[in-house]
RNA sequence: GGGGAAGUGUCGGAAUUGGCAGACGAGCAUGACUUAGGAUCAUGUGCCGCAAGGCGUGCGGGUUCAAGUCCCGCCUUCCCCA
């Protein structure tokens, strides 16, 4: 390497990166400490899951957030950026039974393993104040917000068909299942439902104050899907009774009250029908005995049904008739009860009234079954001669009210709504009433490795809170794994046996454990004191976190992570604070203020493997005698495609287990190759006898997955390129809302990047040249131009462009290195990006501050200020549109008014030549920056 | 079926209030230095055209001196919900 005068070795981070890890972590220099003469700012970025290893998916999401944190640090912020570990879920569990590991051990060794990934991030994580969900002084706390919310009336048991994972072999909460195939979100069996008695905490009650996101900051699209989730629709609940001949005598006459909820209740003088859910408890009562097989078939058949299919509109409607009546309260006319399928018990009270004619589904359903029509609400269109024509299809729209008694001409839906509503309800028959989509919070789990629900039952009392006292309900160590379906709390004497808070007989306790949800909702405060008061008793008007910790940290200011959470943890966590604020354990209402997520990092697409396989045609297929295979690395070395009736060569398309599918020719052809499963398949740079599933096959862009061997691993890359590399590369790649398939080769020009810098800083120019003029304030302009841009690119998580800036001021430093060098200017320069590396690549920013001899540490120093001043430019060149079109352009001092502006545009030679012939009609000059003459 | 987001070179992606489309990077091409290059440096690179010029931000209209950006109507992809 040619070098001036000083030696100065080249950049390598895999000495760099840990020399400087350590000295900050000796120094305790992301030690977050509470100091009341700084504004505090709490970055937080979501925990992982300790599966075994973090991929690029974390750095990706936590790498960035780091920048940023580090950036309003810089700016004069007491900033804490915290991390810990989700302990608690299903795949510690999972491997206990499939491995016979305890999930304890695996958890635990797994953030050993995850926290050391994560430090050779060099994010400032502060590791004092890490908190791991599993341990018992995490979850005590947990245990003891159950206790208080039970305390609070939030916290109840109820018998209720739950959805349950067969696989999983647990209950889910509703927000766990996925879609319209109603899948466990977890691992992707289908879910069933289970009768079971459960645990719920009351999110209801707080649904309308999840609808008011008025006090943060949060993207729209999840503020959307947690207000489609909340589902809150108005209306009124009007009550049906059953015609009296039609209730058997000896059921209690309350019971033939069916309460009906509508949005709608204007067209209640078009229902001539009901219809109840399949699963309604009163269909058994009131189905007429000659109709009760045919139902009952009809009820099984229901149950076999997704949810999505029997919502669907397009869906041809099926349903039953019982043979009983209902009175309709408005009218007293007597109307048919159905069971129909497109009803369901989770909505509502499970019975609707049916109003065919305004109404899509119902009037379908009324068609079906020559159910009466009648229109209620004025349909201008389809009146003719003052006579109203068939229906073509529903009509849910606006029009004055018909047929309806007392309320004939008014309005609808506003202000028939109200009046009706009102009307109903001086006669007692209905109310206003809300509705929402939103259900409480199931959190009972059948499993062992999760948070004890500290309730104890007792033959005497039932069910009896554990005193805060006597928590933490320890989850004991030793206990069997069987792969039962039944957690193995059931099975351990020690825990479940014991003597009743209450009357101090024997009883039993809670087996189930609480939703993993529960540990990450409260999380944030965690962190501000963790495994508060650990080991010391505590009661009900304990904090679970320090005061003066929270007073001074909490709420969040800025909050990164995966939408995927929207529906769930994010929801949780809200309901949560609140009920914290209800609690008098914070004063504020939301937990996060801010909050943003990134995207999904996606396998790069590759080609896959050639294979060369020799053997014999069989059909249409080919049978495998031998298999050579070619990695697809070295593509440039494969043989040509073949296809003949001895030999099939070709890029591996796709595999199963027993045969490969080999793109044998360039337009694309494939050959169906069929292996035998004792054939010797080398794979080469793998050891040992390899085996087809070995071989790489093509792939599109997919998710990252194991099983499709296109995971990105950070450590490698760290290995190969440095941290840094990786941080910057990750930043600059993409636009981090969004995401998108990795690519391995942009990897490569952030580090030339990288060497660039340390090659300008670091070595003195090959041929200087004497400074011109303009040269300094050029390169000052650049320096403020850059400055002012990653400022704001920072503070709006345009991570992208932050990097673009950056490169953009090394190419003016390359380009004024040979006349500025160790010049004022220069300097002011090379400090200036320093700095503004510094939360962006911190260990090369970190050892090139010290190479100028700077204080340490360049973390501490504050971050670079821009002067407008220095952005004005002295001449500016004007583009000149003529007809919309750039036809020239001028240099101009920078000062000069418009007129003059004017003037030079019109003399600018191309510029003449455009308006030759023709009559200017006029010439707008917008804001000095930009000349458009009109002709004709 | 309803709602939302997106659509820009070969690729990732830029583009305050409508104001020079394609910043920055990758890739590719040419050249320099090299025993060598998948290193480094320099130059070029939206498309058509020798050029003048024309055409270009999913498609079709519109508003405007000026539209990737605003309005109307479509198409495609992804996500959420029913």
């Amino acid at each position: 390497m040619f070098q001036g005068g000083i030696a100065m070795p080249e950049y390598n981070p895999r000495e760099i990166e840990p020399k400087w890890q350590k000295r900050w972590e000796d120094d305790k220099l992301y030690k977050a400490v509470i100091d009341h003469d700084k504004p505090k700012f709490y970055a937080l970025t979501m925990l992982p899951y300790p599966s075994g290893d973090i991929h690029i998916g974390h750095w990706y999401a936590m790498a960035p957030s780091d920048a940023r944190a580090r950036f309003k640090r810089m700016q004069g912020n007491n900033v804490l950026f915290p991390m810990g570990f989700d302990a608690f879920g299903l795949p510690a569990e999972n491997a206990a039974i499939q491995r016979g590991v305890h999930p304890k051990g695996w958890t635990l060794r797994n953030i050993d393993r995850e926290r050391q990934q994560l430090r050779s991030m060099g994010a400032m994580f502060d590791w004092d104040r890490e908190a791991i969900s599993c341990l018992p002084g995490y979850y005590r706390w947990s245990e003891w917000f159950f206790l208080k919310f039970y305390e609070m009336g939030l916290v109840y048991r109820k018998q209720a068909p739950v959805d349950y994972c067969p696989s999983c072999k647990t209950t889910l909460a509703r927000e766990q299942v996925i879609g319209d195939e109603r899948i466990c979100e977890r691992c992707g069996a289908q879910v069933v439902k289970k009768d079971l008695k459960q645990w719920f905490w009351k999110i209801t009650n707080y649904a309308d104050e999840l609808l008011d996101f008025s006090k943060i900051d949060w993207p729209d699209r999840i503020r959307l899907l947690q207000t489609n989730w909340i589902g809150r629709s108005e209306g009124a609940s009007v009550v049906f009774k059953i015609a009296p001949e039609d209730l058997p005598d000896d059921v209690d006459p309350a019971m033939g009250d069916l309460v009906v909820f509508t949005t709608r209740p204007d067209t209640l003088w078009g229902s001539t029908f009901m219809v109840l859910a399949p699963e309604h408890p009163l269909v058994h009562v009131i189905t007429k005995p000659e109709h009760h097989e045919e139902v009952h078939a009809y009820q099984i058949q229901a149950s076999r049904q997704t949810e999505i299919e029997r919502l669907s509109t397009d869906k041809e409607k099926t349903g039953i008739f019982t043979g009983a009546y209902a009175i309709n309260p408005v009218n007293d006319a007597r109307i048919p009860i159905w069971v129909a399928d497109y009803v369901m018990m989770g909505y509502g009270t499970g019975a609707i009234m049916g109003v065919a004619a305004h109404d899509e589904r119902d009037f379908k359903f009324a068609s079906k079954f020559a159910l009466d029509i009648p229109v209620v609400i004025e349909v201008a269109e389809w009146i003719e001669d003052g006579r109203p024509l068939p229906l073509p299809h529903a009509y849910p729209g606006e029009g004055n009210m018909i047929n309806s008694g007392p309320f004939d001409g008014t309005p609808a839906p506003y202000p028939a709504k109200e009046k009706v509503t009102e009307w109903l309800a001086e006669r007692g028959i209905g109310k206003a009433a809300v509705n929402y989509r939103l259900r409480d919070w199931l959190i009972s789990r059948q499993r062992y490795w999760g948070i004890p629900i500290p309730i104890i039952y007792c033959d005497t009392c039932g069910a009896v809170p554990v005193p805060y006292e006597d928590l933490p309900v320890l989850l004991p160590d030793d206990v069997d794994f069987r792969p039962t379906g039944e957690s193995p709390l059931k099975y351990h004497e020690g825990f479940l046996n014991t003597t009743c808070p209450r009357c101090g007989g024997p009883a039993t306790r809670e087996t189930d454990t609480m939703d993993t949800f529960v540990c990450s909702s409260w999380y944030q405060y965690a962190y501000l004191s963790p495994y508060y008061r650990e080991g010391e008793s505590v009661t009900g008007d304990a904090t679970p976190i320090d005061p003066e910790e929270m007073a001074y940290w909490a709420p969040v200011d800025t909050y990164t992570g995966g939408a995927e959470h929207a529906v769930m943890h994010l929801l949780y966590t809200r309901f949560f604070t609140k009920v914290m604020r209800d609690a008098g354990l914070v004063n504020f209402d939301e937990p996060m203020l801010q909050c943003r997520n990134q995207g999904i990092i996606l396998g790069e697409p590759r080609c896959g493997d050639c294979v060369d396989v020799k053997g014999t045609r069989e059909g249409s297929a080919f049978r495998a005698e031998s298999l050579t295979v070619y990695s697809f690395v070295d593509e440039k070395s494969w043989p040509d495609p073949v296809s003949s009736d001895t030999r099939v060569c070709g890029e591996l398309m796709d595999r199963d287990d027993v045969s490969l599918k080999v793109r044998v020719s360039s337009d694309g052809a494939l050959v169906v190759v069929l292996v035998d499963e004792g054939l010797a398949v080398d794979i080469p740079g793998k050891e040992g006898q390899g085996a087809i599933t070995d071989i790489l096959y093509h792939l599109d862009v997919e998710k990252m997955s194991k099983s499709k061997k296109n995971v990105v691993a950070p450590d490698d890359l760290v290995a190969k390129y440095g941290a840094d590399t990786v941080r910057a590369y990750l930043m600059f790649g993409w636009r981090w809302e969004q995401g998108g398939p990795w690519n391995g080769q942009g990897m490569e020009g952030v580090i030339r990047w990288i060497n660039r810098i340390w090659n300008i800083i670091t070595e003195e120019p090959r041929a200087p040249e004497a400074a011109g003029d303009g040269a300094p304030r050029e390169l000052l302009r650049a320096v403020h131009y850059a400055i002012k841009s990653v400022t704001a690119d920072m503070e709006s998580f345009s991570f992208n462009t932050v990097i673009a800036r950056l490169m953009e001021l090394t190419n003016a430093l390359s380009r004024a290195k040979p006349a500025l060098w160790s010049t004022e200017v220069w300097d002011e320069a090379i400090t200036a990006l320093l700095l503004m590396l510094a939360p962006v690549m911190p260990h090369i920013a970190e050892e090139l501050w010290a190479h100028l001899g700077k204080p340490y540490s360049v973390h501490t120093q504050p971050w670079p200020t821009w002067d407008a001043a220095m952005l004005v430019e002295e001449m500016i060149e004007v583009p000149v549109q003529v007809n919309g079109r750039v036809r020239g352009r001028v240099t101009i001092s920078a000062d000069a008014d418009e007129e003059a502006i004017k003037m030079a545009a019109l003399a600018d030679e191309n510029v003449q030549r455009h308006l030759e012939g023709k009559q200017v009609v006029k010439v707008i000059v917008p804001r000095g920056k930009l000349v458009s003459i009109v002709v004709k």
